[in-house]
DNA sequence: GCTTTACATTTGTATATACAATTGTTGTAA
DNA sequence: TTACAACAATTGTATATACAAATGTAAAGC
């Protein structure tokens, strides 16, 4: 992917903001990729998250506080989110016997079997985009990707 | 950033879904970054993309589908985008003489004043953002970058 | 006990975006 | 010259998100 043929100009970019505009564009094209992968099964990137989430918990429910600092989303917006899920019949949520404000969220038998036929599509999503990369690097990615 | 620590998990992620998720984050924090420095120009990021296209052209108009093919918007889009800079004065809209379908887009003077003034913003702003990255390590994240 | 404060979630609202359908204009081929 | 396809932009609509305010519940201070 090359920055200056994707945004169509011809002249030289700062390094620096060479840099911020490539790593918008690959967020793009990984945006772009997942969303198109989860679209038959009719679950947005952030509705995918919960659920991955939710199975993190291994049989534990979660709140929705805890599932917010877990994700980018502001926590009205995670209402909303499971909330849909809830319609799916992916999710399950109940509120909490020792504490009334808060609420306890489950992944259903469902929601899990959803899950596990996503795994491999996204697993393959993930081939798609990295394909170029070897092992070496991602880890150097990954490294740089840690001074921000 | 440390993506475990950020999406709290305790369990090690395999490396291509790290890159993937850590990508995401780094975009995240970039967008939060820019988007607020924007905030008191009442611009959106994509607003500001707009603008700084027209400056490119030097003078002379745009279409839309210019504006459109670079940018990662979709088209319907950007004909709003046009609309709220418009009412901002900072754009100029007429349909075009030689063929009425297309339309031609002009930044005004008072555009290219707040520009100039976002420049030394966003400036800042990158460098903020690439504080913790000297220059041989941008070109080898660029370089890696280019392989997606 | 009663009031105030803090907590956890939800609701309201404005803005942003995706996708499909529509409008108006131009080019073209019978 | 008329019908039809292609083009450029816009509009309609559903969904997503940000931000602020509101709701309901628990804890703390007096």
């Amino acid at each position: 992917m090359n920055v200056e043929q994707v945004i169509k100009t011809e002249k030289k970019l700062p390094l620096g903001t060479r840099t911020i505009i490539h790593l918008t564009l690959v967020h793009n094209k990984i945006n772009e990729k997942v969303t198109s992968a989860l679209k038959p099964f009719e679950l947005s990137e952030q509705q995918f998250n919960v659920l991955r989430i939710l199975r993190g918990q291994k049989g534990n429910p979660a709140n929705l506080s805890t599932i917010n600092e877990r994700m980018v989303t502001k926590m009205s917006n995670t209402t909303r989110l499971v909330d849909k899920l809830i319609l799916k019949d992916y999710v399950r949520r109940t509120i909490c016997a020792e504490n009334r404000r808060k609420v306890e969220i489950f992944i259903t038998d469902k929601g899990l079997k959803a899950l596990s036929t996503l795994d491999d599509v996204m697993e393959n999503t993930e081939q798609q985009l990295l394909q170029h990369l070897d092992e070496n690097e991602l880890k150097t990615l990954n490294q740089l990707l840690d001074k921000f």
